[in-house]
DNA sequence: CGTATATCAGATAGACTGACATTC
DNA sequence: CGAATGTCAGTCAATCTGATATAC
């Protein structure tokens, strides 16, 4: 019989629950167990990034150009702040993208502070490739479950992705 | 009339179907939100940690000693082998924790190669503290959401780290 | 002898801070 | 003038690698 396995999530509840009875410590499951996944994803996802010698922000300055649609263009500031890194690592990142020649930096006519970021021919390119990719990854990886699981598990995290975002924005 | 809203995974997903139509990018909604749940967790998490000058690192080393039960002794291999670090960084966080006197290091009586890492007075007492405000913190953190919905989250999280760790020893 | 344990020095990658010039 | 933009130099915390000594 499979699916009665206690995990490495529930191994750590038990040792707390012997160590530590006066404390309820079941909100750890659930945090325990994202944590436990988001570290494992990790490397699985960085594997197909590096099919492209991409590294996961690189893809992630690469895809936000990408889907944001012709020209595939926008600020260090608008990069920076949908990526919750400082204007210096923007700044750092940029160059390393532009030393590839994955991105052009372009004066902005309408602001003369101001830059446009822009993806090149083989930076299009490249990230066209590595998303397709990227997504039948994630299909892979996801796969085993149900699809009726996905979609629970998927509405749970919207409602607990809605209260993270409550709380950060206080 | 709330609840449906769309988030910042629902906004990226509408990208990426506008500008990839040829892609089905449905697993990007589980994925996506798993990795932005855990990166608007560490803020909050961290915040409690450094209530008691831990950092994350710092926090997951002594509560792994505390959990281990009396007399609160690991082996370093023990420790960096259920981390998923190496033994070079091993040392260097117990040496940190050592000048800190959280911890000691003694002699192993039984394999003279190896030594034993144990929780020191003070950082026996400090990680008791810390735990019981980590887990009121992720009581807290969770408390918006219904009993039921912290259940389901759970069990589907418990589906998808099985799928994980199938993925990851294989 | 070959393997395991822990340590160390050095290198690395990624991020931040604070000062700056420029422009709005 | 005060605020915003992007860049830069310098720094930092955390990690890894590879070499090493010791003991199994």
């Amino acid at each position: 019989m499979t699916g009665n396995q206690s995990d490495a999530v529930d191994i750590l509840l038990e040792q707390w629950h012997q160590e530590r009875p006066d404390l309820d410590v079941s909100p750890m499951a659930i945090i325990g167990r994202l944590g436990r996944c988001t570290a494992l994803l990790r490397p699985q996802l960085d594997a197909t990034f590096a099919e492209f010698n991409l590294s996961a922000w690189e893809f992630d300055v690469l895809a936000t150009l990408r889907r944001s649609g012709k020209p595939f263009r926008l600020t260090p500031t608008a990069l920076f702040s949908s990526m919750m890194i400082t204007s210096g690592t923007m700044t750092h990142r940029l160059q390393s993208l532009e030393n590839r020649a994955l991105i052009k930096r372009l004066p902005n006519p309408t602001d003369a502070r101001s830059m446009l970021v822009q993806l090149s021919a083989s930076g299009l390119k490249l990230i066209d490739r590595a998303v397709a990719a990227h997504v039948e990854n994630e299909r892979r990886i996801l796969a085993p479950l149900k699809a009726s699981s996905q979609a629970a598990l998927n509405a749970r995290l919207t409602e607990l992705l809605a209260v993270l975002e409550e709380l950060n924005q206080q």
